[in-house]
DNA sequence: GCCGTTTTCGGCCCGACTGTTTTCAGTCG
């Protein structure tokens, strides 16, 4: 069973309790449960097997001794009970944006729906023919409501469907600088999972500071791009679809109170419980207005244009949003204020990368992969204007099945020259200095796909898996080892060779290979190609805890995407990685010692 | 049902918007 089965079971249980009208904590605890399981690092059923179940936050005795008996039996007893006398079409109408547990009940009370796989078709007819206005309690908008989040369920609309940050970043850009043009909007900005730079997007949520809240959503809803409005409220917020089927949330704020909303809305839902736990035990209560002192009688709510301020006034230093995730980043943002040891990190900044390792150029090194659309001397040029000291050129190894052995010598020889060119001729008066890599493939056994005469003309290799994807953890592990024993090898390219959406990544013991890497000088690579992100942020955290190097590249096929390193950074320090963590903040003569140092 | 730097009992985040209501429940983030 899947992290994703389990947490939707558990939701599930929350939903037959509401119905219920169970206590509504207990209700909370498994949509605590749920989410925990939902953001879990490692499979719930491994957490199991190693009897580790309550380590989990928001599992305790009873919620693990219910998934243990979920393990062993396939079912759980007390589960079947809390849903026994509910109809099974109720829980496959939860996934209609708009209906919660007590909605849905009463559809399949009212409509006769039973069955969990007609449910929707059933409500869908139902709908269509003007039966929902009928039932008392709903009138003709909850009809257009639901027909319309039956359309957004069929158009795969719902909530799983998120998009990648770059696309998430292009389209709010689009909305702020639209905002921007009035007036009335004295500064926009991204709020949520976009601040926050999660790898992936559900909605986007902008935030925007004005005295004059009406003119702003009179002008928002205006936007040419706009499909549909969903909900326009007064003062505060503004809901809308794109015409690219994207949901954006807008939400106002005076600028006395911009801080407080900024703060508000930024921090994932664990997080924002957290805090307002913590600030709860100090007397406080938050909310997007400000903080308001329960122990003064009059309750006043005080405003923060600032975040900075708003941390302060509970007794914490400023979080960066990335680390806004509930862990451990207000513990440590407690003890930073008190100047204790284990505060918050100094994260790594854009600023500091000092060159990008991992770029295909044309060179025309005849792989089997892709190859660059751009020259090395573009590539240079563009790096120039990044400000970086060096750039690795790593196109893909000569196709191995395509060429004999002495031909893939040979083309490397050639690029070694192109490289070696670049470097001492006037062609290269930009000063950034190239430096001669490859991105090989780790063959199935763990070897390298390009012969010990060829790698000795290398700079660096990064090793990465492009085929064999389904072996065992214990081979794949052994297979990856043995690659990153050669000692041409610095990088191990986006280790977990996960793409977003579209591919689990392979299974990988990690402790070896961090422990390996640690020891032998071998980087991780965070890769910012979009759909990578690869170290994923939860490994980077990892990886820094172990003290493992990790290096911040882009992968780029083109000039155009060297930029995207930003996207790298911000995994980086999602996953709190300070410069000393990331190898290619050094400058180019240390980083080259680095380069040439081998393991032990 | 969970949880512990004032607690193993007694708490548990907060507010906006909608629809169908004469004062609020449900949903959402």
């Amino acid at each position: 069973m899947t992290n994703r089965e389990i947490a939707e079971l558990l939701r599930s249980i929350a939903a037959a309790y509401i119905v219920r009208g169970e206590d509504r904590f207990r209700v909370m605890a498994y949509q605590r449960a749920a989410e925990s399981v939902d953001h879990a690092t490692s499979e719930v059923k491994d957490l199991w097997d190693d009897g580790k179940l309550k380590e989990l936050a928001g599992v305790g005795s009873a919620i693990a001794s219910h998934l243990d008996e979920l393990f062993k039996t396939g079912r759980v007893k007390h589960f079947d009970e809390v849903k026994s006398g509910l109809p099974p079409a109720m829980f496959a109408l939860l996934d209609i944006p708009g209906i919660g547990p007590k909605t849905a009940f009463r559809l399949c009370q009212e409509l006769q729906l039973k069955e969990e796989k007609t449910a929707i078709s059933q409500l869908e007819k139902a709908a269509s023919g003007g039966l929902i206005r009928k039932i008392e309690g709903f009138g003709s908008e909850s009809e257009k409501r639901i027909l319309s989040g039956l359309k957004a369920l069929k158009r795969g609309q719902t909530k799983e469907k998120r998009m990648l940050l770059p696309y998430a970043f292009a389209l709010a850009k689009e909305v702020i600088e639209y905002l921007a043009e009035c007036p009335a909007v004295i500064r926009a900005d991204p709020l949520g999972s976009l601040r926050r730079m999660v790898a992936t997007i559900g909605d986007i949520d902008i935030a925007a500071s004005t005295k004059n809240p009406k003119d702003v959503i009179r002008h928002f809803i205006n936007y040419s791009k706009i499909r549909r409005v969903l909900s326009r409220g007064e003062e505060a917020l503004a809901r809308v679809i794109l015409q690219s089927g994207r949901q954006v949330d807008l939400r106002l704020q005076q600028p006395e109170a911009y801080g407080a909303m900024l703060q508000y809305f930024t921090g994932g839902k664990s997080h924002n419980i957290a805090l307002r736990e913590y600030a709860l035990q100090k007397g406080f209560s938050l909310s997007e207005h400000g903080i308001k002192n329960l122990r003064d009688t009059d309750k006043k709510v005080k405003k923060y244009a600032a975040e900075e301020d708003f941390y302060r006034d509970l007794g914490l230093k400023w979080i960066p949003p990335e680390l806004r995730e509930n862990i451990g980043e207000i513990e440590a943002a407690l003890r930073s204020a008190q100047g204790k040891p284990g505060g918050l990190p100094e994260l790594v900044n854009s600023g500091d990368i000092k060159g990008d390792l991992h770029v295909h150029s044309n060179f025309p090194i005849e792989t089997s992969h892709d190859e660059g659309e751009n020259s090395p001397e573009e590539i240079l040029a563009k790096a120039k204007d990044l400000g970086y000291e060096y750039l690795g050129f790593a196109e893909h190894n000569p196709s191995v099945s395509q060429h004999s052995k002495y031909k893939i010598i040979d083309i490397l020889k050639r690029k070694q020259e192109v490289i070696e060119h670049l470097k001492y001729s006037r062609v290269n008066k930009i000063f950034v200095n190239p430096i001669n890599g490859l991105e090989i493939d780790i063959k199935a056994d763990g070897t390298l796909a390009v012969p010990e005469e060829g790698l000795v003309l290398l700079d660096y290799v990064i090793a990465s898996i492009h085929s064999s994807f389904n072996l065992s953890r214990e081979e794949m592990t052994a297979r990856v080892l043995r690659a990153l024993d050669h000692p041409k090898v610095r990088i191990f390219g986006h280790p977990t060779g996960r793409k977003i959406s579209t591919r689990e990544g392979y299974e990988l013991d990690w402790e070896k290979i961090f422990a390996f890497c640690k020891r032998r000088n071998i980087w991780l690579e965070i890769n910012a190609w979009p759909d990578r992100l690869d170290l994923p942020d939860t490994l980077v955290r990892e990886a820094v805890k172990y003290g493992v190097k990790m290096i911040i590249c882009t992968d780029a096929h083109a000039v155009s995407h060297l930029p995207l390193i930003t996207y790298g950074v911000a995994v980086a320090r999602r996953g709190w990685a300070e410069k000393e963590d990331i190898i290619n903040v050094l400058g180019y003569n240390k980083f080259m010692e680095m380069i040439r140092k081998g393991g032990e």
